[in-house]
DNA sequence: TTGAGATTTTGAATCATTCTAAACGAGTAA
DNA sequence: TTACTCGTTTAGAATGATTCAAAATCTCAA
């Protein structure tokens, strides 16, 4: 079963959406309750059938109007990769991702600082970086499997 | 107007069609054409629409197909970012892209060997990866607009 | 406690992409 | 030449994630 938030989550949710000026919702808080308690990207849906669980009333538009304005306040990462569905991350920390084609399962990289400051040396003078996305394709050489 | 393939060009498709068995049709020629003549990582539709222009018959379907056959034989990269539409790339040199938000345009980034050569060992030892993504988002200064 | 404005809900709409089945075409064997 | 085979193209339907619209409901500051 899914835990609640704890106080320091609780804490930065409520800061989250007050300093972009939105509402508290039980939904909202089941959202990220949901996003929290199981660190695996998670799709809309994935999460949206997490959360029935806790609150059978809740709409799929709920979960995908939630998880937008999560993104738009910085609490959590979308994960894209190709064209399937969008995923999402509570991990604020930068990292990128990894995603093994023969499981579907995305894996979260550290990302070393230095090479966050190499990169956005490659660019142009004039290009202001908002965002990065490095995402990284392949397979696990079995074995240890993570 | 579209020029043709020179000589190399079309080679290079050719060879990379015969590689992976597949055959030569006047519609990837048309298509591959597109690709080289304006590269500004068009979308489907757009490479669909300049395509008409000199084969008024086309099929959307078929860029589709083409589009993806060449992905397979790696002639082409396909960009995706966030949601949108995939755009499609036929740059083969290691590089990164980045997202003017405020035109939508998409640059291409040199990519250093060494910083390739960086991220691959971030990975744990078991990851093989067949292909980086990385991916800025932001806006371009003015001025000197690019 | 109230009212304004934000949020949620349901179901319909959108839109890029994929699928399907029929027609086509290039190359090969007869 | 003719027939055959297979990959390719075509048109249109189907799919599936996401967004939209409108009405109902809720949150929070006053």
């Amino acid at each position: 079963m899914i835990q609640n938030l704890n106080k320091h989550e609780r804490e930065s949710l409520h800061e989250a959406l007050a300093k972009s000026g939105q509402k508290i919702t039980p939904q909202r808080e089941i959202v990220y309750t949901v996003l929290l308690a199981q660190r695996d990207h998670p799709t809309v849906d994935e999460v949206y059938n997490r959360a029935l669980e806790t609150m059978p009333g809740l709409s799929l538009a709920t979960v995908y109007n939630c998880l937008e304005t999560f993104v738009g306040c910085g609490l959590v990462r979308q994960v894209n990769h190709e064209r399937e569905s969008t995923r999402y991350c509570p991990n604020l920390a930068p990292h990128a991702h990894f995603r093994d084609e023969s499981t579907g399962r995305v894996h979260d990289i550290e990302l070393p600082k230095e090479i966050l400051d190499q990169l956005t040396k490659i660019l142009p003078a004039n290009f202001e970086t908002e965002t990065i996305e490095i995402s990284f394709q392949g397979r696990t050489k079995s074995s240890t499997q993570n």
